[in-house]
Formats: C-alpha cells, sequence, structure tokens
DNA sequence: GATTATCAGTCGTCTGATGTTTGTGGAAGG
DNA sequence: CCTTCCACAAACATCAGACGACTGATAATC
C-alpha cells in the first residue's frame, strides 16, 4: 500500500524559507521579498504565507517591521531559544553551568586536540598577553573568551561546543576587568593539553574558574 | 517622550495561551477551545488566532489535528527546543556533557542541599537498592536517574537543573543493564553531600560517572 | 453483525478589502 | 544650496467570509 504523503501548505513553506537561510541563501541583515512577491512565486495565499513566517519570526529566525519588510535575524533555531533562556538566568548561574563544562570540556581537549586546536589556542593566548602588557581591558576579555572557546571547540563535542558558546555571550558580561589575571595558568593549562596530560589540564582549569566566582554561598 | 509599547494583536494571543499553559490553567493533553470560541471570546479574526497557534505549534507546545481540535503537548518551549537538539546528538556527547553538569552539580549540592533535598536523594537511593535486590533492571535505571536528578536540583542552580533534565531522558538510553553497579559510591556520594564535603563528593562524582563511558577515544 | 452513508464539528486554505506604518522623493521656504 | 514638511507608494496587520478536507460518531443498509 502507497502512502500518500500529504504535507500542509505552512509547513511546506516554513521548510522552504528556513532552508533557504540555512543554506545560506539567505544571511542575516537579508530583507525577504515581499508577502505580494512571495505569494506569487510560491503559489499560495497571503494567509498561509503569513502563518509560516510567523512561526518563524516566533522561533527568532526572522523580524517583521511594518511598512518595511521582513528580515533574516538568525541562521539556529535551536541556538536562539538556547541564549533567550540563558539570558533570562543569573549571571552567577551561567558561571556555574560554565564552570561544569569546562570540566569536560577540558580532559576531552587533552586527549583529542588536533594540531589546528592547538595553533588556536596558541593564538588566543598570545593576543590574551598582547592585551594584558597593553593594558586593554576589552581585548583583554576579548582574547581570555576566545582561548577557552578554542579548548572547548579541541573537545571535538559538538552538544559542549554549542553550549558553551551559548554561555559565551553572557558570561561576558560577569567578567570584571582583571586585566592580565592567570596568566601563568592559561599557559600551563595549554602546555598541559598540548602534552596530553589529562590530569593536570583538569586540575588548571577547575583552578582558573574557580577564581571566577566567590566561593558558592548556601543562599536559601 | 511617552514609549507607547504597542503589541500586536497576534504577539498578544500567543501570550495569553502561553500564560493559560506555564500557569497551569491548559495541560499537556487538554484539547483548547475550538477556532471558532477562542475568535469570539478573543475578539480577534481566525486569521490572527490562527497565526498565534501556528507559532505555538510550531514551538512545539501546541499539535493541531485537523478535523479534530488543537491539543496542548507541552509546557515548556525552550526545553522543547533543547530536547530536540540534544536528540540529534551522538549519545557518547550527551555522556561526556552530562558528566561535565555532574561534577559542576556535586560541589553545590554538598554546600547547598536542604533536608528537602536530602530526603529526595535517600528515597531515590532506597529504590535503587531495592530494584537492584530484586533484580529489576528498568526500576534499577529509574531509581537511579530519580538519585542523580536529585542531586542535580539540590545545586538550587535553574539553569543547570534544567540542562541536566533535559539530558535525562536520551541519557536512558545509553545506560545498559548494569543491574546494582555502584552501590557503595553512590552511597558514599550520599553521605559526602550530607555532611557537606565538597571534595570527596566531587570525587565520588567523577568515579560514578566516569565508569558509564568507555576511556576517550581520540576520534578524528 | 459488519459495512457503508451521512452529518456535525473542526481545522486548512483562499480571496478581497481596509487599516497602519515606514521610507522616500519632491515641493516649499530659507 | 540646504533644510523642513508633506503626500504617496510600498509593505505589513487585521478582518470577514467562503469553501474544502478531515475526524469521529451515528444512522442506514445489506
Amino acid at each position: 500500500m502507497l502512502k500518500v504523503n500529504r504535507v500542509s501548505t505552512v509547513d511546506a513553506v516554513i521548510d522552504a524559507i528556513r532552508t533557504q537561510i540555512s543554506e545560506g541563501e539567505w544571511v542575516p541583515g537579508d530583507r525577504l521579498p515581499s508577502e505580494a512577491e512571495l505569494t506569487k512565486t510560491l503559489g499560495i495565499s497571503r494567509a498561509s504565507l503569513r502563518e509560516a513566517t510567523r512561526a518563524l519570526v516566533h522561533a527568532g529566525l526572522l523580524a517583521v517591521r511594518q511598512g518595511d519588510g521582513t528580515y533574516v535575524v538568525a541562521v539556529d533555531e535551536a541556538a536562539v531559544t538556547l541564549s533567550r533562556k540563558i539570558t533570562n538566568s543569573k549571571s552567577s548561574e551561567v558561571v556555574e553551568v560554565r564552570r561544569g563544562l569546562d570540566a569536560a570540556a577540558v580532559p576531552l581537549a587533552a586527549v583529542r586536540r588536533t594540531e589546528a586546536d592547538l595553533t588556536a589556542m596558541r593564538e588566543a593566548l598570545d593576543d590574551r598577553n598582547r592585551h594584558a602588557e597593553a593594558g586593554d581591558p576589552d581585548g583583554f576579555v576579548e582574547a581570555d573568551l576566545r582561548f577557552h572557546m578554542a579548548v572547548a571547540q579541541a573537545s571535538h563535542n559538538e552538544l559542549l561546543i554549542d553550549f558553551y558558546a551559548s554561555l559565551n555571550v553572557p558570561f561576558r558580561k560577569s567578567l570584571g576587568g582583571a586585566v592580565g589575571q592567570g596568566t601563568r595558568e592559561h599557559e600551563a593549562l595549554y602546555r598541559a593539553i598540548e602534552r596530553h596530560d589529562t590530569e593536570a589540564a583538569t586540575e588548571l582549569a577547575l583552578a582558573i574558574v574557580a577564581r571566577m566566582e566567590p566561593p558558592g554561598p548556601p543562599e536559601t
């Protein structure tokens, strides 16, 4: 028996638009064709098209401005939802979760790091040192985050990398201007990962993140 | 200049429906009033209502069955998106991330655990022992997950708890039927948390999770 | 008793009209 | 030449009505 695969018009349109975005045909900042144009090319009614775009707007992929047009604002729905959730969390919570992901990423990185991973880490670290000497807080924080991101990437765990990346932006806000702090530990961490020394790397990662927060209060 | 916060009709409806759900007025399994009814009570057109429901369907909160009705299927959008993403990840990656969150949760739990937290952990642990003796794999796994979830909950970190909970379902699949294993460590972990012994607890948590996976392969 | 026909209820899609907002280009005034 | 103001076109927002398709239950038929 043949299964007739009937897909709703709206779902098909949602898929079509999302594909255009994920394939890179439309990138953030682009303006979509007008409703009138799209209904004509897709052969559907405005109502159906509007239901589709509305769903994608709610998902955070599109943004509509009355009188102007519809624009692409993001590429990955999951990333949008994640960062929305994280943004609504207390920064202390973000720091704690980040510590956990660091603890998971570092030993994996020590095992799996490639030469390319090492290069990325080295470059970020050099930048970090440079900005520390120059006394440039913004550049320092930026480079520091890039280094830790490179470590996460070296874990070669997609899920972990995605989580970690989502935490990055909110985490930046909770960073003070402690320029140049922890240079020795960071260098040591780099070398431990370089020589596949899992234990030392884990130890150092915990030490680095531990400094960034006041010892966990019992709260309520 | 007064900023009049004009909210679109559709957004208002989306919010109204979502509120009904998050407030618990409508729970998963419930059928929403028919479109005709809702348009009348909300005083809006059917097009607007449909745009709103379509957005929530796409977000995973609602499900529509033509000819039947619209049903609530979930309460938390972020959780839906998260679990979708996690389900698409390799189980080895899920295990690795879970280990990191455990490493983060346990020390926090050791500091912040309340009496209620301890009770929940104790009950899950008793269940775990009971099923281990009875040789009931399903019940054992269930109780084991409940224990670890209780530990995560004792961290009193909402973000961490959400992440952890999302990982739970996919994680269950990657659990073998090793009934009764690790009873001693689990008891020790419980006692360490009970007496606020952060270091011992962390040590034990790492030991417990480490056993659940083969030593991380370098992959590519 | 099993199968088929019918029906009421509900969602799916389309069409056309009207309201609201925005960006822009041109006219008026300096 | 430049600025200000305004009218207009383009684009989205919302509405109202109509018709089709699907579901579940009931009635009719064999």
